[in-house]
DNA sequence: CGGTATCCGTTCTGATACTG
DNA sequence: CAGTATCAGAACGGATACCG
């Protein structure tokens, strides 16, 4: 990093883009929040979450799980019961980010239509329909 | 929406994670949060975005800045001059969102060394290096 | 200056099938 | 119940070259 702070728009860039950019390309994965938000009432199992998601493949719902789980944002508890039972739960950093993630959901539901009007707007003048 | 709430948990996941899953999935490309923090401070040309994100090729620059354009997060101003000269400006929507990132941000730096440490943590414990 | 077009490799996703 | 394996297609991202 730094290769000759030329200006100072790069330094912006690296000071703070870099960290949330990383973040959220462990937290914007497709299925990422949804889990986030499922599990954030308590622990869930893997067939509540498959259920509750609605539309998640098990691959997608398995390798989505296990990026959260690495990344230290789920706990993955095991109990080993006749039938396996295993429960998802958010860690402590998990549930901060919970909370934060409230203001970006406050801010999608404000201009949920203003981008949809704004993209129907740009649609029509930019890509003249054939 | 609500196609039969037999569980609570179907009800949250599609109240909140869809629209800022949708959103996220606009915000969170590789390169648009860092346009949306370059542009924060006024309105900022192409090439200068272009050498503020280094890294960026022209090619993923102007898609992402479509993007945004379309989404309405990013007002484009061409002027017919000699040589051309386009600038791209956030339009009061991104500006909050800028600021909604804001928490973001911090929550990132907050936890950054605990992510890379729960990542290393897993990969020594789960995925046993060869 | 500010793009667009094309090629191409990588990553992401979903569908399907099988397992401890 | 809770996964894993495999496959194929779509989307993403980069490099390069050309244009108004």
């Amino acid at each position: 990093m730094s290769q000759s702070h030329t200006d100072v728009s790069a330094e912006v860039i690296e000071a703070e883009a870099c960290p949330v950019a990383e973040v959220l390309d462990h937290v914007a994965g497709k299925w990422s929040i949804g889990i986030i938000v499922a599990a954030a009432h308590g622990p869930v199992r893997f067939t509540e979450l498959e259920r509750a998601i609605n539309g998640i493949s098990r691959r997608m719902l398995t390798l989505t799980l296990r990026k959260l789980e690495r990344d230290g944002l789920l706990q993955r508890t095991v109990y080993p019961t006749v039938p396996p039972k295993v429960e998802y739960e958010l860690t402590d950093m998990a549930r901060e980010l919970h909370s934060t993630l409230a203001s970006l959901t406050d801010w999608a539901e404000r201009h949920r239509h203003a981008i949809a009007a704004a993209r129907a707007a740009y649609d029509a003048t930019a890509g003249q329909p054939v």
